[in-house]
DNA sequence: GTTAGTATTCCCCGAAAGGGGTATTGTTTG
DNA sequence: CAAACAATACCCCTTTCGGGGAATACTAAC
């Protein structure tokens, strides 16, 4: 048995997802909330498996809402269903602590409880077009950046280095000798104009 | 109609997936192939919409495969399909551009077919365990993360480390000797469990 | 009021990293 | 073809780090 709150200040949205969560056997409406002072308030003293939240609220956003709320209830899962799909309210609230984002425009009741089934499994469920956005930020700013500068085998070293592992170690993996590797950072701090390994991969991830 | 292409070493799994797309009026398998080589001159030559690819090839890596059809390809999706549910593995793909990573452990014909659709909408088919891991990176190292096992003094001395400090001017910055600012970073390594500053400021999410 | 945790300083020692060279082998490119 | 560059490998040397202690002082908690 999944429990369940809402916070959700538009009445109709609001019902319609109560309802849906009702007509099933498996999820357990605790709580429903219009805005998010009572929600801030009532949330923590209960046990609560998942939250699902707008952004938009009354006074306070959704997303400092959840902030909020996470640190008080580590155990509780946030989901926000929302129409904003924005950069920065997307992200915002993914720093937050939220789990999951499915968006109302296309949404139906089926999806909704795949998508609290999913994040009560683990899961952190999406809309295809949020999804989308945040795989998008880990794409390579392929050819011109500022590794241009560099090599492929300097990038490469790099790429190594920022996981922490020895220049030994980077050696082994790479197929060379540990000297090289030493000759592959001296060439790096030239052309970035830097003098440790830090200041290295800090200039590297900003390019 | 959707026009696919498969590379997959694994003969079992490779049938697998081309009877389910076979299965599919919208779906059109149009190669298939069991090596990286084969894949790298022919793909780009042909128009396919989606490519499902597995990780681990002979020869090369699912990873460069992707990135260099990637830029021969720029109108082509690519999607993993895949063992491997390491943190290295799936952003090393995400990077590489790929739009979709699903887990091979846990898989169904219908969830296959589903990711396609979703990949094509332009979505970004994930399982979600994958999903989960993507969208921890953004949370806000908050509460309970790495940083609330250190002490504010700790936490001071990580702060300037990522900058690229060195002992000698962190300890400058803090007013307080070069010995103690080691002493600092000698308890964060043990509390942290890492061997050295680039492990310790990638635990801390500074790098 | 003793125990636990933090902050501070110091010692020793060996390993790792950084800076200065030099040199060979390719490849690319005017 | 020469010049430039990338990649490889080695030398010497100094500085910085990392791990092992030990000691003092303060604060907070039990």
């Amino acid at each position: 048995m999944i429990s369940i709150a809402i916070v959700e200040d538009n009445d109709q949205f609001r019902l319609g997802l109560e309802s849906i969560i009702l007509g099933q056997k498996d999820l357990l409406l605790l709580a429903s909330f219009e805005d998010a002072e009572k929600a801030i308030t009532a949330l923590p003293k209960m046990n609560v498996d998942i939250v699902i939240s707008d952004i938009s609220l009354p006074g306070m956003r959704g997303t400092e809402l959840i902030l909020r709320l996470n640190q008080k209830m580590p155990h509780t899962q946030f989901m926000v269903c929302s129409i904003h799909d924005d950069d920065d309210t997307i992200f915002e609230t993914l720093k937050c602590g939220a789990s999951g984002y499915i968006l109302k425009d296309p949404i139906t009741a089926d999806e909704i409880i795949r998508s609290i089934h999913d994040l009560y499994n683990g899961g952190a469920p999406m809309s295809p077009y949020i999804a989308k956005k945040v795989i998008s930020t880990f794409q390579k700013p392929t050819s011109k950046s500022p590794q241009s500068v560099l090599s492929v085998r300097e990038n490469e070293v790099l790429e190594l280095l920022s996981k922490g592992l020895l220049y030994k170690e980077i050696a082994n993996k790479m197929g060379v000798s540990h000297e090289t590797v030493k000759k592959h950072l001296k060439n790096i701090y030239q052309k970035l104009h830097v003098n440790n390994k830090i200041e290295a991969l800090n200039k590297f991830k900003l390019l």
